[in-house]
DNA sequence: GGGACTTCGTGAGAGGATTCACAAACAGAT
DNA sequence: ATCTGTTTGTGAATCCTCTCACGAAGTCCC
């Protein structure tokens, strides 16, 4: 019985991050942490923390802090990764391979089963375990594997058409690594990660330090 | 005359993807676009996107729209992608080979001219022609490739380390991929990309909506 | 040159997110 | 049982972001 009340999307894309930091406590053998600890590692300051957590239900216990088990188990729950969810990945070239191979996706619940490439010489293989099939085996594969959650990483040429395909299959899920504005109908979400993006956002802010301190 | 009056975080973190619309518009022969059009293909509402290019100046003639070509000069401007950023990968494992090659980062002024990874059998040799060195070797590549920005791909044991020694040699900008909380000096910026964080928020979503429609 | 039409730029208001300070709640010692 | 320490949970205030409506400014046609 958790996320009942609306969470805040900000709260949401910080979540991984906290869980993330459980995971690495429990490793260690720390059964109980701080919102002052638990926010230093996970690098947002303690109040945001505590407001964050709050929003989930009431899983400290004052003048102590957080059991790490506990805690780790309700965001586990809230994020909704007590059951995996398989994923497929369209575009198997460099960062689709890298994405499949990827052990971060296995380890947190988001398997990657198939992949999907236009290339001959891939179809039918198996690189890694992930098994390569052609765009038009898509209803099969998501079928047979039960995929709800599809990740774009082909070339920019390629990609509208790929969602396109997946949307028709009936998935919902999609994230996005190719550099190019999708559009999907209004109840699939996209997320869309645009590495450069973040190259630019880094070099926006080397040239304002420039002029600053000028 | 542009960049002085401070631009919105939100403002800058879509300039990028409005600077890529009108590369592609400029590509097909389009030389003028209005802000409902352009806003339309970059995936946002036409007054948001009014707003955002405000702060950069006036920019539009009314009635007419935007004039393509200058206002990609001005954004490239303001985002301050005037020169290039030479860029270090460390960590050439799938991802960071992956990035390398990511076409994406040289055709925005990105371009990856140098390697480290701590692989006897990879150092000294160039791949896709990125010359890989030892991290011991990290000061005189920035310093001879005058690298101001750095790209963190290696795993996650290893990501800490990489970041104390390129911070001790000057890099001021820091891209993660790996799925960890790093921790740097005040004076400079990370930006972290967990690639798994967007699957558990996708993943949110989901649980969310079978809750919702239950 | 004037009028109709189009489209930008922006101020005001609403909605989120973040910060902060502090009361409430628990553990542990005596 | 009480008192002291600590740490959580949260309302109030601030800040940032988004939305929307409309005046201002330009084009085009007659």
């Amino acid at each position: 019985m958790n996320s009942y009340g609306h969470i805040p999307e900000a709260t949401v894309a910080r979540l991984p991050s906290y869980l993330r930091t459980l995971v690495d406590l429990a490793a260690v053998g720390v059964s109980t942490v701080s919102s002052e600890e638990l926010a230093e590692l996970s690098g947002v300051n303690a109040p945001k923390l505590r407001k964050d957590l709050s929003h989930l239900g009431t899983y400290g216990t004052r003048g102590v802090g957080y059991d790490v088990d506990y805690l780790r188990f309700e965001i586990n729950g809230a994020l909704g990764l007590a059951n995996t969810r398989p994923v497929v990945v369209c575009g198997f070239g460099n960062l689709g391979r890298a994405l499949a191979n990827h052990t971060g996706f296995t380890e947190r619940g988001f398997p990657v089963l198939a992949a999907i490439d236009t290339d001959p010489a891939k179809i039918g293989h198996t690189f890694d375990g992930v098994p390569v099939h052609s765009p038009s085996e898509i209803p099969e594969v998501v079928k047979h594997h039960l995929i709800a959650i599809a990740v774009i990483s082909t070339p920019v040429e390629a990609s509208q058409g790929a969602v396109d395909r997946l949307v028709a299959t009936g998935i919902r899920s999609i994230l996005n690594f190719s550099p190019i504005n999708l559009t999907v109908p209004a109840d699939v979400e996209l997320r869309s990660v645009d590495l450069s993006t973040q190259l630019q956002i880094l070099g926006f802010h080397l040239q304002k330090a420039v002029i600053d301190e000028s």
